[in-house]
DNA sequence: CATATATTTGTAATTACTACAATTTTGATT
DNA sequence: AATCAAAATTGTAGTAATTACAAATATATG
């Protein structure tokens, strides 16, 4: 048994064939890719492969607590394998997500009475390196 | 000429009936709205009133800096006339939308240089009051 | 092996949003 | 007031991401 299979499997998921090459995708390839794009790449590996089931595995993942959902293209949900704190910065010319590590997250949550936090969404936009020149 | 028409004017957009209409509904209701919620209450009042004007308008909006476009739903797009900082609550159960007031934005922003930050959305999700109990 | 359960697949439907062309409104100029 | 150009609005038709659902396939268990 593989790493990634341990690491499904102790979060409670099944690690099909299917799932495993999503999850790998997820680990390997840091772009924050969407649903599309992992089925494409997928494809020519397994032919069989249906979008339906790309997209059932990454809300599977979601729940599961080893993918995050990132909202931050207006366009299509992204996906990250990467579940430690960070936040994301989008290049608003190019399109690329970066990973920006994140501090102190506890202390710039507010303490308030009316409601109860328990997940923390950070976006940042602006240019990328390569797109400011 | 109302402050709403003057808010608009001064900002380069043009106050007509629908703009100001949708304007003043983003100001007066606080619970970031989507399109088509505007559209619905709106419609009464204006029936020739189309959707596509509310998603125009809420786009030139964005545009000129008088509404904030919330990514914090993963269905719709919603809407902000809130321009003061500000961070967003979201209720993973009623789905309600509250302001979360932020202290300091800028000491939160790491300073990096292979990108180049200019916007920052923060959104925190959990149970409100009326929910967690 | 047989049967129940879980997973995958493909198609059809949903739905937020947009493109676009036609219509209407506005505003300036005569 | 009439004319004309530009801007704004409208309605329809289209796009595309996502989901619902039922059939097919794979997996696990007695």
């Amino acid at each position: 048994m593989n790493s990634t299979q341990q690491y499904l499997t102790i979060h409670g998921i099944k690690p099909s064939v299917q799932r495993l090459a999503i999850m790998e995708y997820l680990l390997k390839h840091r772009t924050h890719p969407t649903a599309d794009e992992i089925y494409t790449v997928l494809l020519p590996d397994m032919p069989t492969l249906s979008k339906t089931t790309v997209y059932n595995t990454l809300k599977l993942f979601v729940q599961h607590g080893v993918a995050l959902y990132v909202d931050i293209d207006e366009r299509n949900a992204r996906f990250d394998g990467e579940m430690k704190t960070h936040a994301h910065f989008r290049c608003k010319k190019c399109g690329c997500i970066i990973d920006v590590p994140l501090p102190d997250m506890q202390s710039l949550l507010p303490d308030r009475p009316d409601f109860f936090i328990d997940e923390a969404y950070i976006n940042v936009k602006g240019l990328c390196k390569a797109c400011k020149l």
